[in-house]
DNA sequence: AGGTACTTATAGAGT
DNA sequence: ATAAGTACCT
């Protein structure tokens, strides 16, 4: 193997390959390539890749690294443990469930799981729900288990509950134990647990901290200023016996404190390994040197840093481009305008652009007018596709198949869809079990003559539990992709969205179908054995089965999901997601006081500094050109918000950037692909009152067709030659030529004063115009 | 028991 | 703006 593709730093850091290592990686250092080459010339070398951990951030990240690897060394690279340390650890908790009295298939816990849970003990425990907030409680419980501190330690802190009983909210030690029994009844794990238990096991299991010490004889954790205690002392405890340990990181991306990370972690490494070697990564190969010189002049504002020196010999560069607007709406068509012109003119792609921004919620304007102006785009955000609801109901069939003790995935299906059993059935259903310390569905299915449910409830009960009893029956004998699609056909869950009248229903029907595909690729992918080295065992955990496949669909992010439909999109992310990723084109969006910089990070120095360093992250993210806009006023939580553009565009040093302050009559010059100003603005009228503040900015449309435009949107099985419509900017069109099928389907259009266009029919939106 | 209409909580990033 | 929860009617 060569390591000519690297420079001298990194080869350095590859070869040093006994004893520990601290890398620190400056944003576009070639980390990853470093990274792959050391886990390469590490096998290489002689090591066992049974013997290699690698822990990453996304699953993703670490899937292409091993195929990577597997390019460099061959097939056997396939055994090195490689993904994010949830799913490593829930994979060696499946294996030693029963040293912790857990059985194999727990079912994990998302937050959406969690603080329902939670909703539900501060309602038992006649707590009020205000003061004990699900979430306030469910962060406070977090924390707790970030820093490993059982609900007996919590109980018996005098600090905690001296500052919980200041803060009025005394019984939250008594929630968190009431939680973990609860959690236990059901055989579930929250994504805490998942870290919390794997140091449990390691502290009191000698024999099994031995076994994975010496299973994992080479470490390597990847995004390390981003790890928290818990995760901090399992890497701790695994890599003590041999300390061959690899950290990866930039202390100047650590952008997750909110939820536990802790900087020091990275910082102190020199302290906990003094024997460790130090390898700085500082040439940037991926931006222009204005990005990286105006990155490095915001994060010179930071205090708390390890002392590097990040630069590049790139070319130098177009000027970052600011640009101040007046409405959140503008900034959307500022944004789509750019992503046109430079693809006319740069003979960009879409798949060349991100948009990132602060907050998910963000994301609506954007998505409205790309959506309008026909750009093909993907949000790597807000509600995962494992969060939505249809999803969420399916799984929890899946979930009770495969755990009958899971009562919360029990109380979300025993009524839906509708079979007969009301709140009144199931709260003595609950009682019953309750007073017998039993699972809902055990209850239910042995005990319920007992519990005195009237005849057909009584019967509707039965039939349920037959169904669910069957079904588990076979989860160990048939694959996932089988049995999964038959428990969806059962539920009639899919009968429930296809009668249900809202239109998003079929979105919904269409993400069920979605579930089904990834079940069946997850079937299909290779199996992988894995060798219990203490035992010379080769267990099988990575079966295709269900309880399989829940267990790593419940860790899976959106990052994770591969999009089958072609990847040249505009990508759509939180800054947040951004991390790790590069686009030649990258928009920041919402520069703005309170929104980023964060209203919540006002206060707080230490929160500040990580707000820039997420905006260090952002500017890094850019190849070629970075983007920057802010907005005078944009809808937040149903209303317009004022607020002065972001200390952040002040912080950079000005030899960097160009600021446009978009005046409304000239506001998309910038493009010459639209500077038809007749043109520029779309019709609110749809949006009654909450323009007001904005109506300076919004004129009357000028060239409105003839005759009256429909208010729907054309469907696509109703184009025919010659119709009329009506195009939000070419305005009035008559349908030339129609060519493909479905989502395909495209159409010249002769519009009265932009010509002849050809568009895609799904991204066109066009309405009829009927004569008058 | 099930469905609809109104009220209320939530509005920071995500494994 | 939106989702979820509650009150009330069939």
């Amino acid at each position: 193997m060569t390591l000519e593709n690297l420079n001298e730093k990194q080869q350095e850091a590859v070869k040093y390959t006994d004893g520990a290592a601290l890398i620190i990686a400056g944003a576009g250092s070639g980390k990853t390539l470093t990274l792959t080459y050391r886990i390469a010339y590490l096998i290489e070398s002689g090591v066992n890749p049974f013997n290699i951990l690698a822990l990453t951030f996304t699953n993703k990240a670490a899937q292409e690294m091993k195929e990577r690897i597997v390019n460099l060394v061959g097939n056997r690279a396939k055994d090195i443990w490689m993904g994010t340390f949830h799913s490593v650890f829930a994979k060696i908790l499946r294996i030693e469930a029963d040293h912790l009295g857990y059985v194999s298939n727990f079912t994990i816990y998302d937050t959406e799981d969690a603080k329902n849970l939670i909703k539900n003990i501060v309602k038992d425990m006649n707590l009020d729900d205000k003061v004990y907030n699900k979430s306030f409680v469910y962060g406070r419980i977090s924390s707790a288990k970030n820093n490993l501190y059982s609900p007996q330690d919590y109980l018996d802190s005098v600090e905690i509950s001296s500052s919980d009983r200041a803060n009025g909210k005394p019984y939250i030690g008594h929630i968190y134990k009431e939680y973990n029994n609860r959690l236990r009844r059901n055989m579930a794990m929250d994504f805490d647990d998942l870290l919390f238990n794997m140091n449990v096991l390691l502290v009191s299991k000698a024999d099994l901290l031995l076994k994975y010490q010496e299973k994992f004889k080479y470490i390597l954790v990847d995004e390390y200023q981003d790890t928290n205690f818990s995760q901090y002392n399992i890497v701790k405890k695994l890599s003590a016996r041999y300390r061959n340990i690899c950290v990866v990181g930039d202390d100047a991306q650590s952008i997750y404190a909110f939820r536990g990370a802790n900087i020091q972690n990275i910082l102190n490494f020199q302290k906990d390994y003094p024997e460790s070697k130090l390898f700085k990564l500082e040439q940037n190969y991926r931006s222009t040197q204005n990005i990286v010189n105006a990155a490095n002049s915001v994060i010179e504002k930071n205090f708390d840093k390890i002392d590097k020196k990040v630069w590049t010999s790139n070319e130098e560069g177009v000027k970052i481009n600011y640009n101040e607007l007046p409405s959140d709406r503008e900034e959307a068509k500022w944004v789509c305008d750019i992503i046109r012109n430079r693809i006319s003119n740069n003979d960009a792609k879409y798949g060349d652009f991100a948009i990132l921004y602060r907050t998910n919620q963000q994301s609506r304007s954007l998505e409205e007018k790309l959506r309008l102006m026909g750009i093909p785009y993907r949000i790597y955000s807000g509600l995962s596709f494992y969060g939505r609801r249809e999803i969420k109901d399916v799984l929890a069939y899946f979930r009770l198949v495969v755990n009958n003790s899971d009562d919360e995935a029990f109380l979300r299906i025993i009524n839906f869809p509708s079979r007969g059993i009301g709140d009144t059935s199931l709260n003595k259903l609950k009682l019953f079990a309750q007073e017998n310390n039993l699972s809902l569905f055990s209850t239910a299915e042995t005990m319920l003559q007992n519990v005195g449910l009237g005849a057909k409830a009584y019967n509707n009960v039965i039939n349920f539990c037959t169904m669910i009893r069957l079904f588990s029956n076979r989860v160990k004998q048939e694959d996932a992709f089988s049995l999964g699609e038959e428990i969806i056909r059962e539920s009639s869950i899919i009968k429930y969205w296809k009668d249900d009248e809202d239109p998003s229903s079929d979105e919904r029907i269409n993400n069920i179908e979605e579930l089904i595909n990834a079940i069946k690729a997850f079937v299909e992918t290779e199996e992988n054995e894995i060798l219990d080295e203490a035992t010379g065992e080769e267990i099988n955990i990575e079966d295709k089965t269900l309880d399989v496949f829940i267990q790593q669909a419940s860790l899976m992010s959106e990052m994770d999901r591969d999009d089958k439909e072609n990847e040249n999109k505009v990508s759509l992310m939180t800054i947040h997601s951004a991390k790790g990723l590069e686009f030649p084109y990258v928009f920041v969006t919402g520069m703005e006081e309170n929104l980023f910089p964060s209203n919540l990070s006002l206060t707080d120095n230490a929160d500040m500094e990580e707000e820039r360093r997420l905006f260090y992250v952002a500017m890094t993210r850019a190849k070629k050109e970075l983007l920057l806009a802010s907005s005078k006023s944009r809808f937040r939580n149903g209303q317009i918000v004022c607020n002065e553009k972001s200390r952040f565009i002040d912080e950079i040093n000005e030899k960097y950037i160009k600021t446009i302050v978009s005046k409304e009559e000239k506001s998309f010059n910038d493009s010459p692909f639209f500077n038809n100003k007749k043109t520029s603005f779309n019709n609110y009228s749809s949006n009654k009152t909450s323009f007001k503040q904005n109506v300076g900015n919004i004129k009357k449309m000028d060239n409105l067709p003839k005759g009256i435009v429909e208010e729907n949107i054309l469907n696509l099985k109703d184009f025919t030659l010659g119709l009329r419509v009506y195009h939000e900017k070419f305005k009035e069109g008559k349908i030339l030529s129609l060519e493909g099928e479905g989502d395909n389907m495209k159409a010249d259009v002769d519009f009265e004063n932009f010509g002849i266009k050809k568009l895609v029919l799904r991204f066109a939106k066009l309405k009829l115009i009927k004569e008058n």
